[in-house]
DNA sequence: GTTGAAACTCATATTGG
DNA sequence: CCAATATGAGTTTCAAC
């Protein structure tokens, strides 16, 4: 079926994550494919959404954006979920917002210039309808930030719930087995 | 000096948030630059750190992590930050961690399979040396998730520290303005 | 899925301005 | 920084298998 994922693609997805601009030819390589084949995966990946764009990791503190913070929100119904996330896509401070169980329906990731925009921020964020609280935690420091995912735990991931194809060499010397 | 960004690097960075795909001959004509000069500007951003990868965006729930969370943990003290940080390197279903303020000394973002592979993952975390205590926030949905910076926004940023360098075609004009 | 060929585009480096 | 050039690679599409 065309919904199915199979280890060649989850291994092009990996060396995406990577390296985004890796040639096709050194792709091709990799995953032991031929070039047409591997730039008609891509595509479909892509069509797909699997995946959802090429993008570059950057170092945000050099552009000055030396503060970084996660907000939860809180925010008092359902009734202002429309206008909050309006509200989120427009701030561009907000580089990501989801919504969340625990306390707090909402946690945002935040990047300003320093403590007074940060403030004034808050101060914005506080004054949109349906917002109870928030509570600021400043990030120190990134010890990880993950652009890749192993295709190996992806794997077993999707072995278990079998929208993983896997062509199996000894499948057919017991074929039998149920 | 050789420090200075100018608001061509940062249209190129902002550029490669969008597409990290584009072609040069491509961004040579976004930001109105011949193909070496983009191309020399890259390779600079990349050796500054300013770039740190080119990487791709994936729907990771395609792929088979339904659960996504956030994990609040406080450990103890410093005496057991560096075993610590070594195994949230370890830890393929953390993608990021940060160090943060308030309560909880740690974020970090977790993906897994399910809430059984979930659960694994936490009496885990609690074994760690010096874990005291975690705190898990579900993702219910992402709302936003930005790999892009606005130049604009980063244009305001660095103005007001001057570490921006602009050159103002009008300087000339009134150049006894101080 | 492969291979191979064709037409095209691109990256990289170099030159001189 | 540009423009022009040269070269080797890369990409894409198409065919036929």
């Amino acid at each position: 079926m065309s919904g199915h994922i199979d280890p060649i693609d989850l291994k092009i997805v990996e060396t995406f994550g990577d390296n985004s601009r890796i040639r096709l030819s050194e792709l091709a390589e990799i995953v032991g494919l031929s070039i047409p084949s591997v730039s008609e995966r891509l595509d479909k990946l892509q069509k797909k959404g699997i995946i959802k764009k090429f993008t570059t990791l950057v170092d945000e503190r050099q552009l000055g954006f030396d503060i970084q913070a996660f907000v939860r929100v809180r925010i008092d119904s359902s009734k202002h979920y429309k206008s909050f996330m309006e509200h989120v896509l427009r701030e561009e401070e907000i580089m990501e917002c989801y919504s969340v169980t625990g306390d707090g329906s909402h946690i945002l990731k935040v990047m300003t210039h320093n403590t007074s925009s940060l403030e004034k921020f808050l101060s914005r964020i506080q004054s949109w309808p349906g917002v109870l609280s928030t509570n600021t935690s400043f990030v120190l420091s990134e010890i990880k930030r993950n652009s890749r995912i192993s295709s190996e735990i992806v794997k077993q991931n999707l072995l278990d719930r079998q929208v993983l194809v896997v062509f199996d060499e000894k499948k057919s010397e017991k074929k039998s087995r149920k």
